[in-house]
DNA sequence: AAACGTATAATTGTATACAATGATTCAATA
DNA sequence: TATTGAATCATTGTATACAATTATACGTTT
C-alpha cells in the first residue's frame, strides 16, 4: 500500500500516461520545450508513439503543477519557471523547509535519522571525490528524507514538487565544490538539531540553509 | 489574456471536465464521498450524464492536488482530509499568508487597494447583518486579492489551492459572529499595514491572522 | 471445509471516431 | 489597399470501441 503510493507518486513509468508526463515535464525544466511554446496532442503523441488520450492527461496534470496553461478549445503552452519564479519557490521553501525541520523533530523515528545520517555520509565522501553527479542525487535523498520524517503528507507533497521543480537549477550550483561542501556540512547541523530535538535550532538552520541557497544562487547571477 | 487565465484557474465550469472536476472534488471536501471510497470512472460519468474521458481526466487532476489516490490499473481512491491535514494546512499557511503580505507590500498597485478596502467595507455590513453566507464569500474574495497583490504566481496558486481546501472548515468559524468581527478587524489592520508598506508589520499581522484561526478550530475540537 | 485454479465479469488503459471550436485562406467588396 | 466573410483546415473536446488488467464466482481437489 504505501509501496504503491510511492510509486504513483507520478513517477508512473509504467503507464503512458506517466511516461508522457515525465517526458514532458522533463522537457519543460531542461528548456528543451521553450517558454509559450504550444504542446500540441498529436504532436507530442507521434513524438512518443501514443495517442491523443494519455497526452491529453499528461497535460490536465502539468495544468495542475502549474507547468502548462491550458487554454480551453485553443491549446496548451509551456509556462516555464521564471527567474523571478525560481527565487520565489527557494523564498517559499526557506520557509517551509524551516516548518519541516521542526516538525521532524516530533516525528521523526529513529531509522529514518540513520537513513540521514548515511546520506550525509556518503554526501561527504562524493563530494570530496568531487562526483557532482552523485552529490546532486544526495542532496535529493536528504531532503526527501527529511520531508518524509516530518509527519505531514500535506507538508512532503509541496516540498517534493518544489525539490523537484527547481532541479535544473541544484545541479549547476551543487556543481561548485565550495557550495557543495558547505551545503553538506548545513546538513549535519540540521541532522544534529534534529536528533536532539531542538525545534527551534533545527527550524532556523533549515531556514538558513536555504537563504544560503538563494544568495549563492544570487552570486551567479542565475 | 489574463481573463483567460483566471477562468482557466480550474474553475472551468463550461468544459466536461471542469464541470466533472468541481463536481467531485465539492463531493470530497463537503464529505459527500467518504474516505476510502472507491471512485469508478462509469459510475461518475453516469451520475453526470458524461463519459469516462473527462471523468478520467478530472480524477488525475485530483491525484495532483491530492484529494484522490490512484492505483494503477486499480481504481480512483478518496484521499479525504485529516483533521491533522486541516491543522497543517492551516499552520503552513500561517507561514504562506505572512510571506504573501510582505510581498504585496512590494507589489500591490493601488487598484488592488482599493478593492480590498471595498471587500472589508461589505465584509463590516454583512458581519454587522449576520450574513454569514456573505461573510465566508467576502472573507475568500479578501484573500484571493491579497494573493493576486503578492507579485508571484507560484506564491498567489499555492495559497489559493489551500485557501480551498479548507473551505468547508472556514464556513464553520466564519459563521461564528464573534470570530467573524474579529476576522475583519484583523483584515483592516494587514490592509493598513501593506498600505504602509511595513513589511515586518504586514507580516507579523497575516500570519498571525491565521494563527487566530488555528486557535479558533482548536477551541471548536474540529 | 479450506485451498486452489479456472472461467467469467467488471474495471481501467489506450486508441480511434466523431463533434465542436478556433485558425487560416482567399476572394469579394468598399 | 484594407477589410469582411465564407469555406476549409487544424486542433481540441467528448464518446465509444477495444485491449489489458484485476476482481469475482464457482467448481474441483485435497
Amino acid at each position: 500500500m504505501s509501496d504503491a503510493k510511492l510509486q504513483n507518486d507520478k513517477d508512473d513509468k509504467y503507464s503512458l500516461r506517466g511516461r508522457v508526463f515525465n517526458h514532458i515535464r522533463e522537457g519543460i525544466l531542461s528548456g528543451r520545450y521553450e517558454e509559450n511554446e504550444e504542446l500540441k496532442e498529436n504532436t507530442i503523441g507521434a513524438e512518443l508513439g501514443v495517442s491523443r488520450t494519455p497526452v491529453r492527461e499528461a497535460l490536465r496534470q502539468l495544468e495542475l503543477e502549474g507547468l502548462v496553461s491550458i487554454i480551453p478549445n485553443k491549446g496548451a503552452y509551456v509556462t516555464g519557471i521564471s527567474e523571478k519564479d525560481i527565487h520565489d519557490i527557494y523564498t517559499i521553501r526557506s520557509y517551509l523547509e524551516g516548518l519541516c525541520a521542526r516538525w521532524a523533530c516530533e516525528y521523526v523515528t529513529d531509522e529514518q535519522l540513520d537513513a540521514i545520517e548515511e546520506v550525509i555520509y556518503l554526501s561527504e565522501f562524493h563530494t570530496s571525490k568531487g562526483h557532482f553527479e552523485q552529490v546532486v542525487e544526495l542532496d535529493s535523498k536528504f531532503h526527501k528524507l527529511v520531508y518524509g520524517a516530518c509527519g505531514s503528507k500535506i507538508l512532503e507533497h509541496e516540498l517534493s514538487v518544489f525539490h523537484h521543480y527547481v532541479e535544473r537549477v541544484r545541479k549547476i550550483t551543487l556543481s561548485m565544490e565550495e557550495r557543495a561542501k558547505r551545503s553538506t556540512a548545513e546538513h549535519t547541523a540540521i541532522l544534529n538539531a534534529i536528533r536532539a530535538r531542538d525545534k527551534e535550532l533545527a527550524e532556523k538552520l533549515a531556514h538558513e540553509h536555504i537563504i544560503r541557497t538563494i544568495e549563492n544562487i544570487e552570486k551567479l547571477g542565475l
